[in-house]
DNA sequence: TCCCTAAGTATCTTTTAGGATACTATACCA
DNA sequence: TGGTATAGTATCCTAAAAGATACTTAGGGA
């Protein structure tokens, strides 16, 4: 790591990740591969039209996922990861594993809380 | 990683770290040790008072640093990173490299777009 | 002839993040 | 007596993110 935070480059990662529908749309699409557009709706519950549609652009403007669009009606658009979208895999396995151990963490205090109440 | 993105704790870690200066001000902590408010203060250019209070106080509130008041005029508070904290290191190593990395991928893609213009 | 589908747009409203500015307390120092 | 320093609060305001809802396109099937 830099010697300089003001250096750093880690909101480079966080920007391209952050959003409520980002990280999960990258997990699917690294999982599940290719995917179109309605099945990637049908596994983000909550999720309108629009935002998937914004995500999506901005993913594949960052060339993270591409896009690929068949010309024929009703319309049918296939996204998946490109080989660098999947550089950002081991950030995912980071977050992942910490949040796995941040789960227990709030356990834990939770549990302090209670004794000491 | 699982299985299921629906089960997966990426969010946590993301929840954490997301904000303007969150991830400075941990990186701060985490290479330059105790610091105290105005040091910090010092050291982001353009954060306001309130914005860093508040962004301490966040991370507090989630064990990521440790506050130490002084009963003392004028007031003297420390903030260090907890060892909870530190186990951050880890995303934001990743992300930083992610970071690098992504800066030379922006880089050739440009070239390429001058070349095809 | 009309409805269905898939992948969108177009508007409008709400929510959240972030920022600007002014104010506070109080010991110490000149 | 008044100014300085530190670590905050309290209000108000703007901009960005997110969400709700309605509309579009055009081929195929009933």
């Amino acid at each position: 790591m830099e010697k300089q935070p003001e250096n750093c480059r880690v909101e480079d990662a966080l920007s391209i990740l952050v959003g409520k529908w980002k990280p999960i749309i990258i997990l699917h699409l690294l999982q599940q591969g290719t995917k179109r557009f309605s099945e990637l709706k049908r596994s983000l519950p909550g999720i309108t039209q629009k935002m998937l549609t914004k995500q999506l652009r901005e993913l594949e403007e960052e060339d993270i996922v591409q896009r690929v669009v068949y010309p024929q009606v009703p319309p049918k658009v296939e996204y998946s990861i490109t080989e660098y979208g999947r550089s950002l895999e081991p950030i995912l396995e980071a977050m992942h594993e910490w949040g796995t151990k941040h789960t227990l963490h709030k356990m834990e205090k939770q549990k302090q809380n209670q004794m000491t109440s």
